[in-house]
DNA sequence: ACCACTTAGATGTAACTTGCATATATAGGG
DNA sequence: CCCTATATATGCAAGTTACATCTAAGTGGT
């Protein structure tokens, strides 16, 4: 989230400028994961995370557990350590009101787009392909 | 396009990991463009561009001439320049055989991300966000 | 004891993308 | 001559991505 506050659209309109980190979609599917959830940590994220991906591509398990960071310095979401199980220690996320917010901004952009590329595709689509 | 042939889905399958350049989506909206109208320049196309513009982000009139350059280099497009008016030089683009092939999997690409996403917005706004 | 494997989190880095500023040049109107 | 519109292009800092690699705790086999 490098960009939070659009130049263009400003403070006040979720548009996809000030979403960043567009590319492979980890961040709203996180997101709406903890929500659900109420709390987990980055291993068990990963593996709910096929469900939703919003792309075909793998999960790359060194974003999200980069992703969770950024989150969290965003005050998106809180962690703390559980050690209180057998194996190594794991990080555990709960989301804040402020990632409540942020996962509604990315459902209103996300809506956007799958409009947007839904019109494209039946435009695009219409003409030229053949069966 | 810097990784043409996917490492994971191999090169038959158009996943978006090969489609390279997803962040604005410029590129399927220039081929299609240049399919619909036959041949264009940069400067038209980007007037065209709003109308299918894929995120709600401006459209960013130097990736477009630098996404034109690319898809010539990997023969998409051709172009030649047109000094055959009032005013400077157009660089004319054409679409080639490649490049509907490449539209055809941009369309693919861009329907299951269209429908990956309409899901999301529905599950993850179905609870939560109060009117 | 040693080894391989699973679970769990994190970092290093080259290559690539993006946003924004800036440069170049042609032509028309004042 | 300056200003604007048309038209294309480059420079670069900051950010993103893909892939490799590292650390460490526990489990099961030999």
């Amino acid at each position: 989230m490098p960009r939070r506050i659009c130049p263009r659209h400003g403070a006040g309109y979720p548009c996809s400028c000030a979403m960043g980190n567009l590319y492979r979609f980890l961040e709203p599917v996180l997101l709406f994961l903890l929500k659900r959830k109420g709390r987990s940590y980055g291993y068990e994220l990963a593996n709910q995370l096929k469900e939703f991906a919003l792309t075909d591509a793998d999960v790359e398990i060194a974003a999200l557990y980069r992703t969770l960071r950024q989150l969290e310095l965003n005050s998106c979401v809180t962690s703390e350590w559980d050690v209180d199980h057998n194996g190594p220690a794991r990080r555990v996320y709960a989301l804040t009101p402020r990632g409540q917010e942020h996962l509604q901004e990315w459902i209103v952009v996300l809506g956007h787009m799958a409009k947007s590329m839904s019109r494209f595709v039946r435009v695009a689509g219409k003409s030229g392909h053949r069966t």
